[in-house]
DNA sequence: TATGCGTGGTA
DNA sequence: TTACCAAGCAT
């Protein structure tokens, strides 16, 4: 704690911040995610949606573009829904005690334990990746974190450990130490004042802790987005379902294990969307992309070209012009695609 | 309860 | 290039 004090915080944006809706926003957008993605995003959302009934007003689309290129879309599914729940369920007031904040949709263990402590001064300690490191290092445990009695150890132990006279101040403190000196890689070591009596540093196990299961490989895709423009206009449509980006949206997709040669794919293309297509893989331009999220590749194949007649496929899609694509979320991969292809005016 | 969900930085 | 990880949560 006087490490904290003295000039080891770190300053952001949401730093002392009272106003319960704002750390709700903050806490969300920072799930799995570094400060240094989500300041921004952070200062967009409160300069749009200065508070809960502005959100909560606002149409799911144009907060998903805001949400756009940040990840992880279903935390953005469930601001809007928490949103409009809190402006119109409960008059814009805002829970004041854990067990009510933990049932907001969106918000698990660690952000009500946040929003409890930094808002309402409630004693609940928050267990976040940082928390688990400190306290498996310091403490020399061996439970891997990433299973259910890993979970409950670790907090159990940060709830013992929390300074109840300061709850919030000693939640920042313990996440700002695990941040900047208690490092996943290259820990500050030699400058941390808890090493005399640190455990894992005595034991030299520091690089061993905390004990995690070993990733899953991750699985390969193939998605070939057909971008045909008709009359200045691309069809696209919102993914629904379980899968990766649902509630983007995006143009006609043909998905595929491995990859295809072009005579597959145009078979396909004759199956799935049938249109006057160009006759020879010279009617179209072709690139294609690569991104790696944290469980799969996604392989995209962008495949131009233009159409003399708007095809007659599923009412899902709308055929947008550019203003109209430019106020749709979509994945970073198409973004990429659009930004760079040389197609694209 | 094991698994899936994005993107970006770093070694 | 690849692996790991980041203020987790829902199902």
């Amino acid at each position: 704690m006087i490490w904290h004090r003295d000039s080891n915080r770190r300053e952001m944006p949401w730093k002392g911040e009272k106003d319960p809706y704002r750390i709700w926003l903050s806490e969300i957008i920072l799930q799995q995610t570094r400060v240094e993605q989500g300041w921004g995003y952070y200062e967009r959302f409160l300069k749009k949606f200065p508070d809960v009934r502005k959100l909560a007003r606002a149409s799911d689309q144009a907060v998903l573009k805001c949400w756009e290129g940040l990840g992880y879309y279903t935390r953005c599914r469930n601001l809007i829904h928490t949103a409009r729940h809190l402006a119109f369920d409960r008059q814009g007031v805002f829970p004041n005690t854990y067990e009510e904040i933990l049932q907001l949709k969106g918000v698990g263990p660690y952000t009500a334990a946040a929003i409890a402590s930094f808002a309402f001064d409630l004693p609940h300690a928050v267990v976040d990746g940082n928390v688990f490191r400190v306290l498996a290092r310091y403490h020399g445990i061996r439970t891997p974190i990433d299973k259910p009695e890993g979970k409950k150890q670790f907090t159990a132990l940060a709830q013992r450990s929390l300074d109840l006279s300061q709850p919030g101040n000693y939640n920042q403190a313990l996440m700002d130490f695990g941040a900047t000196v208690c490092k996943p890689q290259a820990p500050a070591c030699t400058m941390c004042p808890l090493r005399s009596t640190c455990v894992a540093y005595r034991d030299k196990t520091i690089e061993t802790l905390p004990v995690k299961s070993p990733a899953k490989s991750k699985r390969i895709r193939w998605f070939y987005y057909l971008l045909p423009t008709w009359n200045g206009k691309i069809p696209v449509r919102q993914r629904t379902g379980r899968d990766v980006w649902t509630g983007l949206w995006e143009p006609p997709l043909l998905e595929s294990a491995k990859p295809l040669s072009f005579k597959m794919l145009r078979q396909k293309m004759d199956q799935v969307f049938p249109a006057h297509w160009p006759a020879t893989q010279k009617g179209f331009e072709w690139l294609t992309h690569k991104q790696v999220l944290s469980h799969q590749t996604i392989h995209g194949c962008f495949v131009e070209c233009r159409l003399g007649r708007r095809p007659d496929w599923s009412t899902d899609f709308q055929w947008v012009n550019h203003r109209q694509l430019s106020r749709l979320p979509f994945p970073k991969m198409i973004l990429d695609h659009w930004k760079h292809s040389p197609s694209n005016r």
